[in-house]
DNA sequence: CTTGCCAGATTACGCGCGTAACTTCAGATT
DNA sequence: AATCTGAAGTTACGCGCGTAATCTGGCAAG
């Protein structure tokens, strides 16, 4: 529910790129990946069923995973929290940050104008 | 050093808003404000000071705290983690997705502009 | 019917955090 | 010199997390 740990995270983003996915599949999808022995998978999955942030049952033969919540919810939450703490709920000076520390690419700043452009476009 | 729990940011937070500072000071800025016993306080402080982020050391008559790392250094590593971990590092779908959500304020868009304007003259 | 597999539940353990009290040690005051 | 004060260190405790193994119970296959 509120709150998605880092490792919780890397199987919702497993199932965030394909659902649903019985266990073997995400243990496939992120255990090799991140090291995980088959137990520490099951746990994380265990502590995302009672967290209610995916559900788990039978469909038709297999035993599968799907996410409650969507990617974008949990995007929101985590990185509106941050802005809140770091920026005071600002977007520009976030960007003005990432921009200071040389960290804006150019292909940042094409799209950037690009969605500026669209913004004012419809206002 | 690298990890500053949220508690510990409040702490920082005061000192950054004005260096440096005595433990009474630091109690009165922010155990009030977030309902900390002074043992709760000083237990920050201490582990502030083992992890080397705050400086603390008897200046003239008092005992004074100072940080030791810059708030821009905090925020650039706070910043950065959340951007790689739901961006794929990349600042424009990060502004995308705030402005999906209606998080962008007609402020942000004018100081966005402003500064993409700033970027691009001394490019 | 019995055995085995698989999902879920229980248990484990060390670490950091939030919250806090108590102890120690050195400098200052009496 | 003895006492006090304030800073640092030590200890405490429950919780969530990362990491993992084991137990249990139901369905499927032999």
């Amino acid at each position: 529910m509120q709150t998605i740990s880092d490792a919780e995270s890397r199987i919702m983003e497993a199932l965030w790129r394909k659902t649903p996915l019985s266990a073997e599949q995400i243990f496939a999808a992120v255990g090799a990946e991140n090291g995980w022995a088959p137990a520490t998978v099951k746990t994380l999955v265990t502590r995302l069923l009672k967290k209610k942030a995916i559900s788990g049952g039978k469909e038709g033969d297999s035993y599968v995973y799907r996410p409650l919540i969507t990617r974008a919810a949990w995007v929101q939450s985590e990185s509106q929290g941050m802005l809140d703490k770091l920026f005071k709920g600002e977007v520009a000076p976030l960007v003005a940050h990432f921009a200071e520390h040389r960290k804006l690419s150019a292909k940042d700043l094409k799209q950037l104008k690009a969605l500026i452009a669209r913004i004012e476009e419809d206002k």
